[in-house]
RNA sequence: GGGCUAGUAGCUCAGUUGGUUAGAGCGCGCGCUUGAUAAGCGUGAGGUCGGAAGUUCAAGUCUUCCCUGGCCCA
């Protein structure tokens, strides 16, 4: 620079990006501040105002139970149903979104269970509708909770009315839709072993015992073949228990049908011995030797072997035969037999035990009712009436010494010992639980064709993964009947009359509709407060029935929730206007066994078909290394955590990104890799609004009127336009988002930014190629925005807001996915530009190479000379492959190639060679030109920076 | 133990009806640029496609077994 005249800042006349948009997110921050705004615009109900009319889309939330804060499996759920919502929206339709919440249940009662246990109090002493009132309010306490941390996440939803499964309108609807079982005949009362603690005397779920060594007296039994093949005639099948007390309860055998049974004489006995010489005994080949040993038999010879399949049809005597136990016990195949201890079959019971109550429902065997609530045999139970398995206090009782001293008299004791093994314990009192046959509620599989009905809308269903589609239908074709009573007391209640004298329920609609109808106004606590005359009317006399006091399955409550959210006259809150069946359920695949199944159950068993036509699942969340989240592997990572460092757009794009059709990992790397991808996508925004600043609807170009590469890029639009409708309606994403980052990265970024930098920094503003320029990136910024809305909800909408015009909607939410003309896809144009970009690679190749041996740094520095067959030299017709290089000059040659050009193996017909470039560096667009100097008025520039310069 | 499902470069994912040296992006190394700069461009190194056996002229792609995960059951 000379001293004397000052240069001109030409700097100032380079038309740089400018915008407001800042590069780095800063989302923590921004994101709080984003909702807050959306929430004062109330953006959610114009969202709903202006979407009136379009084509419904209905994806209905399945209820999360109400317990503690989210978790990462919840932050997938939601965001993954936001995405799906959000781009459906964006598609033209009117996606309402109700979010609701599961509040019925154990887990929920336990909590204040735990907190009476605290403060050493019994929750028996308390009355239900006051114990009832605090699982509420617990409940309550938590929706509060997952609700704020649900919205922190960007999902857009009817918070304001969500569905709640104990809010007074839908436990009125639910037990309306008992109401319907129980008219339609499908609600039955049969019963099912379960466990039950004598102490407490209530039935236990799994979650509430423990497990601690417990001794047990075993015995060995003899059951006398009366029914068989002629060898095993005089013979007696040997089985093993450690549940003495349970031989009444006896109406089978299990075997298994793979083991290989063999069949004893017994010729010596020692000391001690209850079997006699000549007895005849059959039992498991691999157990004979302890078997014989603990039997006390010195000597047997064996008269009889087989296997398991061969005892099919055998039927025994009961031990007890001639004293009030004369059934025929059969001998059935049970898959959980094994010969790992006793005897290699195994007594049935089907009253005291799930193998045992499976096989003998399968085998049509019934389920007698021998112990009471009190843990003490019924009077009807012969010999041992009165007598008590285990007493009030938990200890052992009388039952096993009497029952091995029946055993005893009549010959039918083979042996008797003691184990010590693992065994049920009640959680609160720390005694032992027994399995015990108690009445239940259930739903039939058959009646009603519920089944048939059931597997005929699973084919019906769309189902994404296809995979579910046979997972549901294996469940549902193999399920049995449905037990849905619960002995607790926070659910909805089985608001059922039993008729005392006849045992049948009540099948009365004025019944039901009088206790709807107080459900609705005081909830389900109404069943406990009322007199049942209010429910019975004039037309029953309270004393003729029993109050059913059991509470449904909460399966039930969430399986309804299409009952009182997707239907007009019975939904809970007016302002919801949405009708099934759902588009979609979305869960994860657990709940094949859960909400989808449910869901199915009661829709097709009260409305005949299914509450969807469709059904997504998503895997499940792991660890890095794939395994599963947990405390003591100290992997769990925490979804508030990821939006304190990261941002909730992060934590979307992750859900995005991945394939959930299968299980999908995180992990700190992982949620890196996210947060560099979201900064590429940012940079994208911010580099197109820099590059808009100032935009006039004046500069606006018609697309014939445009250069080849950019109408190349309003193809790629065209393209991808068609990939993003596909996506959302396949509701698979995680393609899109590899389609539209490379995209922004490889398309946008490191070719049409890069090559057209120039044009757009140094061309006058009214030339055609910056004019197609700032219109092409116009249309991107369009695209790009609303393509990308349903997954960065955040990040678009403070793109769109930060865009340098001010018409279009307010927010870019509100906006539906930009059409795309027809003209603008060209699939002539995208071919030749794939070839044109292969020429490219052998010039920026060549580039390199010089760069590499110091002969030139920056391109722009570079005059290519390409070698070019005469069908490539066809394929750059009317364009400059130095713009394209981005090299100040080149030459295209059709001569022979030097042997030292540069050439790429894949590229035929293309070599390079690297000469500098001739002349001075103009100081505003940097090329290297002959002309710059010639002219005076800017003796540093080129001739079309002085002319931009000149026009200015 | 049963049903369903998965295992391709450090990471996220592509790999059509089996067919040339298995791809992309990111990350990483190196270089360039310093007018997208806590950015941008180029380039390089990374994989015995979970393992073994088999079918085939040919297997990441088909069959069988095994290993390691996941969900739901027992």
């Amino acid at each position: 620079m000379s001293a004397d005249k000052p240069t001109p800042d030409y700097k100032n006349t380079v038309f740089l990006p400018k915008t407001d948009f800042p590069m780095r997110g800063d989302l923590p921050k921004k994101e709080p501040a984003i909702l807050a705004n959306w929430e004062t615009g109330n953006l959610y109900g114009r969202m709903r105002r202006e979407s009136k009319g379009r084509q419904p889309f209905v994806l209905h939330d399945g209820p999360p139970y109400a317990n503690g804060n989210i978790h990462i499996g919840h932050a997938l759920n939601k965001i993954l149903k936001d995405v799906i919502n959000r781009s459906q929206q964006m598609l033209g339709k009117d996606a309402h979104y109700v979010p609701g919440w599961d509040c019925h249940g154990l887990p929920i009662e336990w909590m204040i269970e735990e907190q009476y246990r605290k403060a050493g109090k019994n929750k028996d002493e308390v009355e239900i509708n006051e114990f009832r009132r605090q699982c509420r309010e617990f409940a309550e306490k938590w929706i509060d909770v997952q609700r704020e941390e649900f919205k922190r996440l960007g999902v857009a939803g009817d918070w304001d009315h969500p569905y709640l499964t104990m809010s007074f309108a839908a436990e009125a609807q639910i037990v309306r839709e008992i109401g319907k079982f129980l008219m339609n005949g499908g609600l039955y009362r049969g019963s099912k072993p379960v466990m039950w603690s004598v102490v407490e005397k209530t039935a236990l779920a799994e979650a509430e015992v423990e497990y601690h060594d417990h001794v047990s007296n075993t015995i060995w039994v003899k059951f006398p073949v009366a029914e068989g093949p002629a060898a095993l005639q005089g013979a007696a099948i040997v089985i093993w228990t450690t549940t003495p007390w349970t031989i009444p309860g006896n109406r089978a055998i299990a075997f298994g049908n793979e083991i290989d049974y063999v069949g004893i004489e017994v010729t010596a006995v020692g000391e001690g011995a209850h079997v006699q010489a000549g007895d005849r005994l059959v039992v498991a080949r691999a157990l004979l030797e302890s078997f014989a040993a603990t039997a006390a038999i010195s000597a047997h010879k064996e008269f009889w072997s087989g296997k398991g399949a061969d005892l099919a049809g055998i039927v025994a005597r009961h031990p007890f035969h001639g004293s009030g136990y004369d059934f025929r016990v059969t001998a059935h195949a049970g898959e959980f037999v094994s010969t790992e201890a006793g005897t290699g079959f195994v007594h049935i019971a089907p009253g005291h035990g799930a193998d045992d109550y499976e096989l003998g429902l399968a085998n049509g065997i019934e389920v007698p009712q021998t112990v009471g609530p009190d843990g003490v045999y019924y009077d009807h139970v012969p010999l041992f009436a009165g007598k008590s398995v285990l007493t009030p206090y938990g200890k052992k009782g009388n039952a096993d010494a009497a029952v091995t001293d029946a055993l005893k008299e009549r010959g039918m004791l083979v042996a008797e010992g003691k184990v010590t093994h693992s065994y049920p314990h009640s959680w609160r009192s720390k005694a032992p639980v027994i399995f015990r046959n108690t009445p239940q509620w259930f739903i039939s599989m058959e009646k009603n064709g519920l089944r048939k009905t059931a597997l005929a809308e699973i084919e019906k269903t769309r189902f994404v993964p296809e995979s579910g589609k046979t997972r549901l239908y294996s469940m549902i074709e193999n399920r049995p009947d449905w037990c849905i009573s619960r002995q607790r007391a926070w659910g909805v209640p089985i608001a059922v009359f039993v008729n005392k004298k006849t045992q049948e329920p009540l099948r009365d609609q004025k019944v039901i509709d009088r206790i709807a109808e107080a459900f609705m106004a005081e909830g389900a606590d109404a069943w406990y407060s009322s007199h049942p005359s209010r429910f019975l009317g004039n037309d029953y006399s309270p004393e003729d029935f029993e109050q059913v006091k059991d509470v449904v399955d909460v399966w039930f409550d969430s399986g309804s929730t299409h009952a009182f959210v997707l239907e007009d006259g019975t939904r809970a809150d007016p302002t919801w206007d949405m009708q099934g069946p759902a588009d979609l359920y979305l869960e994860g695949s657990d709940q094949h066994r859960g909400w989808f199944h449910s869901s199915l159950l009661e829709s097709v068993g009260t409305r005949g078909k299914a509450p969807y036509k469709g059904v997504l699942t998503h895997g499940f969340v792991l660890d890095e290394q794939g395994r599963k989240m947990s405390k003591s592997l100290g992997n769990v990572v925490a979804p508030q955590k990821v939006m304190e460092q990261y941002g909730a757009d992060i934590l979307r794009l992750w859900v995005t990104a991945s394939d959930y059709s299968d299980d999908l990992r995180i992990g700190n790397e992982i949620i890196k890799f996210m947060a560099d991808h979201y900064r590429r996508l940012r940079n994208t925004f911010r580099y197109v609004l820099g590059a808009l600043d100032g935009w006039q609807e004046s500069e606006r170009l018609a697309a014939k009127e445009m250069p080849e590469l950019d109408r190349w890029v309003l193809h790629r639009l065209a393209e991808l336009d068609r990939k993003v409708r596909q996506t959302a309606e396949n509701y698979d994403f995680h393609s899109l988002f590899t389609e539209l980052h490379n995209f922004c990265a490889v398309d946008l970024s490191a070719f049409y930014f890069d090559i057209r930098k120039d044009a757009l920094y140094c061309d006058r503003p009214d030339s055609i190629r910056r004019r197609a320029t700032r219109t092409v990136l116009y249309e991107v910024f369009n695209c790009l925005t609303a393509w990308l809305a349903p997954i960065l909800c955040f990040t678009a909408e403070e793109a769109w807001r930060a865009r340098p015009w001010t018409d279009g909607e307010e927010s870019v939410h509100l906006r539906i996915i930009p059409a795309i003309p027809a003209d603008w896809y060209d699939a002539a144009l995208a071919d030749k530009w794939l070839e044109l970009r292969d020429i490219r690679r052998v010039v920026t190749g060549a580039l390199e190479k010089a760069r590499a041996e110091k002969k030139i740094g920056a391109s722009l520095q570079a005059h290519p000379v390409v070698y070019l067959t005469p069908e490539r030299q066809a394929q750059l017709a009317g364009l400059d492959l130095g713009e394209i290089a981005i090299t100040s000059d080149i030459t295209l040659s059709g001569a022979a190639a030097p042997a030292d050009a540069f050439t790429l193996p894949d590229v035929a017909g293309v070599a390079a060679m690297i000469n500098l470039a001739e002349g001075e560096k103009c100081e505003r667009c940097w090329q290297i030109l002959p002309e710059v100097g010639k002219d005076e008025r800017h003796p540093t520039l080129c001739g079309r920076c002085t002319d931009a310069v000149e026009a200015a």
